[in-house]
DNA sequence: CGCTAAGCGGACTGACCCGTCCGCTTAGAA
DNA sequence: TTCTAAGCGGACGGGTCAGTCCGCTTAGCG
């Protein structure tokens, strides 16, 4: 259905606040802040998402999939290593601009838009690990998991990732 | 100044009961249920640590003190690449079991304490760095900060602390 | 333009949680 | 055994936050 013009108004402007918000502070952002950035009163937060769960998980869902294509963008690369490489290191990058991610990682649930994220990091993962670039012994989960000490840490972990000597 | 019996007994029990809330549920754990846990009443909490935060410190100071004795021991240790690994592996693993550690990490203040563990890393990881078995780009705050990554990922964060080839 | 349903937002509820306070209890010295 | 100060704990205040509700507003159709 479609929504009036106003509320569709409200709506953008919710979503973009609910990004800022959550990429700030992380999943503990305040619905009241949100409204308030968003210039709308909390109510009608809660007319568009039931919960404020249901807030975080549609702006993670949009940042999934971003990643997601990233991931698929970097395969073109025809270099396997290179290619896991700098993938880890863009995603590094958007994690530490983005608390929010942060803990989306920790609760790790299985949502579609992650599971597409998880399958292209396979993909990217596998044909480093046949190409000799990456150690076996981790996956797409375990590169996930690392990424956030990427972010301060993008060299140690890379290192860390490749075949033992 | 001396307390009297009782009032001991129920210290005791105060800091057994904090020590593990804040392991299990990290900084975040409430007074109320430390009190409960403990069997007394959350104003009697409150006599003996003037906020949440004093008692949260006590328990940490001496979580860190325990870490640093541990680095002070590792160092007899005579390899130097051994003796660092066995230390973060150690360290790491009470990390695991730890909560309040891995949030006391992220604020990072400088107690007595903290410097203590600090040092006695620094000098743990010199002698390591000196004899070629970690890479000379990290200090002891790096070390420290990638510990919660180790207890999960030992393998990969030692070999990433590995001088790059 | 008039009307109506969609939309709005702020007051309200209830659940926590930190920290204070005070009347009751009791350890333990005399 | 008596007495008193140390100790206790629960009621209370003040604050935050998620989620509900309802009377007012307004978009936009006919």
């Amino acid at each position: 259905m479609k929504l009036r013009a106003d509320a569709q108004r409200n709506l953008d402007r919710l979503l973009e606040a609910a990004g800022e918000c959550f990429a700030e502070q992380g999943a503990d952002a305040s619905i009241d802040e949100i409204a308030r950035r968003a210039g709308v009163g909390h109510g009608t937060v809660f007319r568009r998402f039931a919960t404020k769960e249901a807030l975080l998980a549609a702006i993670l869902a949009g940042h999934m999939l971003e990643l997601a294509n990233d991931a698929e963008a970097s395969y073109a690369e025809p270099d396997a290593g290179e290619a896991f490489n700098r993938f880890v290191r863009r995603v590094a990058d958007a994690y530490a601009r983005n608390r929010a991610l942060v803990d989306a990682m920790k609760r790790c649930e299985a949502t579609p838009e992650v599971d597409a994220l998880v399958d292209a990091v396979e993909r990217l993962l596998h044909r480093a690990q046949e190409a000799g670039a990456v150690r076996r012994d981790v996956t797409a989960e375990d590169v996930l998991a690392l990424i956030p000490t990427a972010s301060s840490y993008p060299d140690i972990v890379l290192d860390g990732l490749r075949p033992p000597r």
